[in-house]
DNA sequence: CCGGACGCCTGTCGGC
DNA sequence: TGCCGACAGGCGTCCG
């Protein structure tokens, strides 16, 4: 689901309503997430105050003033921000009450997501430590992603989604981002050139920039910290439009499983 | 180390 | 109408 383009939106929704507050509480309705909610979680958080609040590829960091939160979004997961007194649906899986009395509602009806509080600095913590770097900073670029993809052979667009080469390329991105550098996602990510790279890294920036400057994708499950969808959706150019005509040359796009995933590209342009 | 397959979950949709 | 398989924005783990 959430890719980087929807944690980014989320967290620039939420971080107003959360930081520099301090938590009331911790509700948890369903443990069960992709690991479960360990049993201390709600006393380790009760009564701290929140030091700021970040993103890390697609995982949200909660700074606190003893130890800190992890959170990741999964495949359906969001977050909102509701009144205390708003009654869970179904799938809303925990509630962080802070002092004012809005709460940080989680939904995630496949519950692949995750809520870890973390004694150690967030950036020690095994999920996120071997991370790559973000594509919307200093440190990406072509000559990177060149580098890294020597000799490897897997596709280019599994290669781009892996996070320890970049995070937050999902596969809506990756089939966008591909599109836009005319790179077939079947090639093999050693056989891309520097120069193509160069687009690449470029369009990733690209598109990603501009989803964010939507508010992201709704599919499904996706919604924004007030309840409201992202907006580019509309605006995807291969991703979904299999059978529909490339805006460049009029071929169809096709979809094609890569790496168990769909991908979705123009035949004629994506070389 | 690398690349590919699988599983974790629930919900939805299309075909028969 | 009901059933069944395919599929969905992620990612850790296992296997050859």
């Amino acid at each position: 689901m959430p890719e980087l383009p929807e944690v980014e939106t989320t967290l620039r929704g939420i971080r107003p309503h959360l930081e520099a507050r301090r938590i009331w509480e911790l509700q948890v309705r369903e443990r069960r997430l992709r690991y479960p909610i360990a049993d201390e979680t709600e006393e380790r958080l009760a009564g701290q105050t929140i030091l700021n609040l970040l993103r890390r590829g697609k995982y949200l960091l909660m700074g606190l003033e003893q130890g800190s939160l992890l959170i990741h979004l999964g495949m359906s997961g969001s977050l909102r921000i509701v009144p205390e007194t708003t009654p869970p649906g179904p799938h809303d899986h925990l509630d962080l009450v802070v002092e004012d009395g809005r709460c940080l509602r989680m939904r995630d009806p496949r519950r692949f997501g995750l809520f870890i509080w973390t004694a150690e600095p967030p950036e020690d913590h095994p999920l996120i430590r071997d991370l790559g770097p973000e594509p919307l900073e200093g440190g990406f670029n072509g000559d990177y992603l060149f580098f890294r993809a020597h000799n490897r052979q897997l596709p280019v667009k599994a290669f781009i989604m892996d996070a320890k080469v970049v995070v937050g390329v999902g596969n809506i991105y990756a089939s966008e981002s591909l599109f836009l550098a005319g790179i077939h996602p079947n090639r093999p990510a050693g056989q891309v050139n520097a120069v193509q790279y160069d687009l690449l890294a470029s369009s990733i920036r690209t598109v990603l920039g501009e989803s964010i400057a939507a508010g992201g994708t709704s599919l499904r499950d996706f919604v924004r910290e007030d309840g409201h969808p992202g907006y580019f959706a509309r605006k995807l150019r291969a991703y979904g439009r299999e059978g529909q005509a490339c805006q460049h040359c009029g071929t169809p796009i096709r979809r094609e499983k890569i790496g168990q995933r769909s991908s979705f590209f123009c035949p004629n342009c994506q070389v």
